[in-house]
DNA sequence: CAGGTTTTGTACAGTCATCGAACTAACTAT
DNA sequence: ATAGTTAGTTCGATGACTGTACAAAACCTG
């Protein structure tokens, strides 16, 4: 049901105000701190040496230049804990390593070793490789935990169950493979959603912290963040917009329905329709006013749009943001989809629809980010965990 | 951000874990509330004085048999405060008053005085009239709270700001309106929402706590329960399931759009595919196997099938619960919306269709249950509010 | 039927973390 | 220099929980 609260606990929840509170008005005083959360000077005092013991804050020198004692302004540190994100997609990987403040040390990406990875193995050497370089080259900091992004359907246990586009890659714990190669805690999760918390964090939403998180790669998801937080439904899989049915006398889709989003809006289909084989050239072609192209990119929007009111009705968020491919295709797809959302806004505000500024980043720096936000959540827990070692 | 903790915050949330506890456990003696809760027994004896004084809680006589002091079983007051629910609705109002284990103590309806309320103001009087009765009825009873359902969009203020079937209600402020005549805290809530949470807490879903409520009545409208929480999505106005597209070139309908799922499946539509103009002549005709009335139910039940696979697949719930006039029709509805969620589940297990229990009843107790929640969740807040007072 | 066993509920000291207030520190302004 | 101002620390008081010891009120046993 819920577990006994005590001293320890109250302790915990501060710990985790101060060090939030930090975060968000960086370099601040301890008695600025103590003004804006509602604690004591004394207590934050006591809460924030906890946290420079620990590494998750630092102090900087006084800043003098006005009446009374100087104050030791504090802020996140740079120094201490960082997070580490991974991603394994299709054709690529990368890896990403933040300190605590989000601020970006390294970042770096490698091919698959063909069109996709020859084998899980190829793929989780490939990975791990850079996950140990990018460690290496982050002098100063220690990971303190890892996420990976997965192109695939992670359930709560950490498993890849499903991954079409990662072919044998189903049914592998990833988060333990690369725990064991890495020696760091790496959890597993989806790319969509992590995206869609690295547009959250990163992006350039500016303060939208309700938003739908379209996903288009080979199939469409949606990551779906509600009140700064990832939606992940009743069963931790929620997102699936590219079952939605745009059109009920359509093509048969491998889920078994017809009509589907992804066989409309999905990457595949909407190179096919437009007679291209890449996302550049279907962009050159739109570009260069080709009517195919055109109408391709004019067919997807609409049925986008279809699909984005249907959940935009359901789960009432104001915003839209278009990631992955239909992020590059934007241009486009934007003003058929605005279209559909202002002809079925039902009286409420229309919702606004963006464009991902993060690219291809997005879902690394999601799975960082979110290590990160693990910390500035609970560091208690995090303290707890490295009693002793320095 | 978020409040500091202390002593008594650490009260409060104890004082709540103990009193769930009981709730869950109904005659149960403070040694095995600490067992179960983890906190000591002397703490639990403190927290249980506090939660006797304050009349949520009553103590049984001992019970003997068996070996070692008997116990003094607790459980849920059933002599102390009480939830007064209200409902109002296009051709009924109703009152309900639930003592704190959430047995119905009063239950009353009236018919509007017309076809519908004449007026807002004869709405209203006959709502407050209705709840002057079960509170006098409910001896023993004083309402700490209640809550009215309301057949329209209610915003976060409480503000009744859409009412197509209730003509002239749009603006006010329902919940002020009953605050003044009742003389207690009354609070406005959508009858979708509070009819998913009676059936959750009342219905016969037994154990299931992540479900679409289905809730039609002239519009479509979705209750949506989240790990046993309504889920009000980014600006508590989530659930519109009626304008989901389920036929791209469809009819019109008065959200803009064409071819929303209310216009094939609302009690309208329904009603005039299969040429009857009641419920019950519908549900007649389908009984005595008159294929127009067969047709439109179908017809019905594919779309249904439709739309609810796709927000099934968007929210990954396991459950949907035919409530309102889709209930009643239950039997024709439910096979064909199962085939089309069999048809498109995407490798997860297939959502299972359930039937509400609780018919016209469940808003209301979701209403007056929704009291008792909040009293269950956070029992500090409701002692703090009667200091001083018997 | 007396004594033992068992279980419940209470009492009390110890601990932990906060609060409030007094105090020290360190710098600017006059 | 001296007053004024703001930052940070120290310390006793308070509230709430834990753990242990203890009193109460049964049943069980020979």
């Amino acid at each position: 049901m819920s577990t006994p609260a005590g001293a320890r606990t109250v302790r915990r929840h501060n710990l985790g105000l101060v060090l939030r509170q930090v975060a968000v008005a960086e370099p601040v005083a301890r008695a600025r701190v103590a003004e804006l959360s509602g604690l004591t000077r004394g207590t934050v005092s006591s809460l924030v040496d906890e946290l420079l013991a620990g590494q998750l804050v630092e102090e900087l020198e006084a800043d003098r230049g006005t009446p009374g004692r100087p104050a030791n302004p504090l802020r996140l540190s740079r120094s201490g804990p960082a997070a580490l994100g991974l991603e394994v997609n299709v054709d690529h990987a990368a890896a990403c390593v933040l300190d605590l403040s989000g601020t970006v040390r390294v970042l770096r990406t490698v091919a698959a070793d063909g069109p996709t990875w020859s084998s899980p193995a190829a793929g989780l050497r490939g990975v791990a490789e850079l996950a140990h370089g990018v460690l290496a080259e982050s002098v100063g900091l220690h990971a303190v935990g890892a996420v990976v992004a997965l192109a695939g359907v992670v359930d709560r246990t950490g498993v890849l169950q499903q991954a079409p586009n990662l072919p044998g890659w189903a049914g592998l714990d990833v988060g333990a493979e690369l725990s064991a190669r890495l020696g760091v805690d790496v959890r597993a999760g989806n790319e969509a959603d992590l995206g869609a918390l690295g547009e959250l964090w990163f992006g350039g939403l500016d303060g939208v912290h309700d938003f739908l998180h379209v996903s288009g790669e080979i199939g469409v998801g949606a990551g779906i963040v509600l009140d700064g937080h990832l939606f992940g439904g009743g069963g931790g899989r929620a997102g699936e917009l590219g079952h939605v049915v745009v059109d009920p006398g359509g093509p048969l889709c491998r889920c078994g329905g017809r009509g589907c989003l992804e066989q409309v809006a999905g990457q595949r289909a909407l190179l096919a329709a437009a007679g291209v084989s890449t996302v550049r050239a279907l962009a050159a072609a739109a570009e260069a006013g080709e009517p195919g192209a055109l109408g391709a990119l004019a067919t997807a929007g609409r049925a986008l749009g279809l699909a984005v009111a249907g959940a935009v009705n359901l789960l009432d968020v104001p915003a839209v943001v278009l990631g992955g491919v239909h992020a590059r295709l934007g241009r486009w797809l934007v003003p058929p989809i605005e279209a559909e959302l202002a002809a079925r806004s039902l009286g409420g505000a229309r919702p606004v629809v963006l464009v991902s500024t993060l690219g291809s980043q997005a879902a690394v720096r999601g799975a960082a980010g979110s290590v990160v936000r693990a910390v500035l959540d609970d560091p208690g827990a995090h303290l707890a965990g490295r009693t002793g070692a320095v």
